[in-house]
DNA sequence: GATGAATGAGTGTTCATTCAT
DNA sequence: CATGAATGAACACTCATTCAT
């Protein structure tokens, strides 16, 4: 498009932005591994295989691509949910596949347990930035089930506890089942967690 | 009014036993109040008012020091929520006492939270542990209401992941409410917490 | 207004003169301002406006433009320095002049005094050159004086080192007055200079 | 003394006071052969045949060291001068054989010119300070001639901006004579500056 | 000739750990 | 058993310089 014919070399630009993405694939997979504390300068851009100076021609110094890191994994894993829910209804089956959904994206990627929930330490602004996008979609989903008449019993300031608490359950039990390095959550996580959200919210027996 | 006459001096023993008291709750104060990362050795020693060197003589290094901090306060949280169930009966109304005891300590307690939280990065055998003993107390006390038919509908397996829902709720709560520095978890998450648990476990309606 | 009609544009050679100019001013204004030890090649370009690696095609190194940086100034310098003395006779009073003009220049310039005599430790053979050159203009006008009658008891090898004590003088009072960012070297540093002058050289009472 | 025997080692605070007077003639070596802008701590270590780390053990960093080297060795200069000084009466002779003192100190300490003039660009505060030194005791001894009447016609101010006049002279001879690495200032130098201290400053023929 | 991304050697600084006193 | 000076590996970050575009 550019220059000879079709064979064509990179723009500056596309190159740029190549890089970065490498720099950023490299940084999820180095903090996917050994963490946050552990992911220096020196491995992430040995990882990404440039050179240790060209980092800061990205990132004015770690903590921003520490800052930067959670928005760019967890768009991706809320992409991931999201397109797992399209053509579903609502009710509690949605909200039970938004978990299995969570449990699945996990399983597949294998360190993103770990970037999402060293954040609170790391890079404790875009944790609470990511937290409240999450809560933010929850509150459209629980408000649009509160206007259906399938929830009852919350008023709104209860609903945004609601919410804490099914992040807060899903967090745990990726915890308790994934972070380990196993691939799945179990069918009885599955099932516990339906059954409190099916009774506890939707008011179903 | 220590070395005069009757009042003895410390024998040896005690006074490594006072020693390791004095390193222990610097550290508890060190990394509540910046986190474990940035709890040096030296700091630590400086909060306990003894030299740096002294430090190994009681831990190996600063992961041992890490690993027993949490067991230590850890205990001592959890010696707390008891202390405020005694007398209590069964049945729901014990699941949301201990939720607003848990809530009351860390309000109580600020930098335990982040003992607590930042564990789970820094000495995670610890961690496991710390949540393995809270889940045996918990699968005691939900098998017990079981038994006396207050639960209905989950087996063995589910109870666990139950024990881990109500974990991580906790968890968040007191993450939203109290990590940023407020003193209280307002009533809404206590009266939200509340219905989910008689609703979802107990099958109140 | 550049680019229509009768005023053409630059020619090449004019386009890499401005450039140069450009690069020159910028590296006064930076120098003069940060110091040449906080002067990088990133700033200098960023405040000249062109790009960073054009630099390289005006310089060999960062050295070569330091190098170049005092010839330019000090010819400045010395430029309003003779053109305030222009009319002007001999004798102590064209010294006290020169004096005088020397320290308008300073206040006038801010960041002069800076380039000038940082430029000993970051640019020592231009510095050294410069000293030379002004020792030159000097022993012209001291050997003069001398033809004239109007100064007696030094000796040529003498003359120099008077020569070296006129320019420390005036060096160490602009320190005193100027550097520090006033504006103005009081009348009572300028008598004494010029009773030192009088006294001392022409050997007046 | 303390232990053993006669011979005894190195209690710790002596140690620790060789140490930092191990570093402190580091410095000065470095600095005085290759300038603070290449003084780096790794070349100062080596050169005290020290660890790295250990420099930060006396020196909060690398600009405290900077700051405290001028004091350190500006003092050897003064008390070197004053110590030549002892039994001189007043008039301008003991100025002249201060100037001949400082030339001396000079020659036989080479780095110190750089380590004293460097200081305005790397330790300002240090060299403003030492400067302020220097001329505290000047203005007591010009003071004490003009109370004794060898010294007329210059008011108080004057004095001080005479001062400066005597401090940048010695400077600039120091510069041309002795910074290259020559030994030794002429005798031109000196009967120049003998002549202008005389006529100009003590009214002499 | 102009551009600016890439390079990598070099810097100051930190800190867990050791060990002679 | 307490001390604190010494250690050195590791780190984040800077910047003059190069070179493909």
């Amino acid at each position: 498009m550019t220059s000879t014919a079709k064979i064509r070399r990179m723009s500056r630009r596309e190159k740029a932005e190549a890089t970065y993405a490498r720099l950023m694939d490299a940084a999820a997979a180095v903090v996917g591994r050994a963490g946050y504390a552990a992911a220096s300068i020196a491995k992430i851009t040995a990882e990404a295989g440039i050179a240790h100076g060209t980092f800061y021609n990205y990132f004015a110094d770690r903590q921003a691509l520490f800052d930067a890191l959670l928005p760019h994994v967890g768009r991706q894993m809320t992409d991931g949910i999201t397109a797992a829910l399209v053509g579903l209804g609502g009710g509690p089956e949605r909200e039970i596949a938004r978990f299995r959904a969570f449990c699945d994206y996990l399983g597949r990627n294998p360190g993103f347990y770990r970037i999402l929930y060293e954040a609170e330490v790391f890079a404790p602004k875009a944790h609470a930035a990511h937290i409240e996008r999450l809560v933010e979609g929850y509150r459209r989903a629980l408000e649009r089930a509160v206007a259906r008449g399938e929830i009852e019993g919350y008023d709104k300031a209860e609903l945004e506890a609601v919410i804490y608490i099914l992040l807060g359950a899903r967090a745990y039990l990726a915890m308790r089942f994934i972070s380990g390095g196993a691939a799945e959550v179990p069918d009885t996580a599955i099932s516990a967690y339906a059954r409190m959200v099916e009774r506890g919210l939707f008011g179903e027996r």
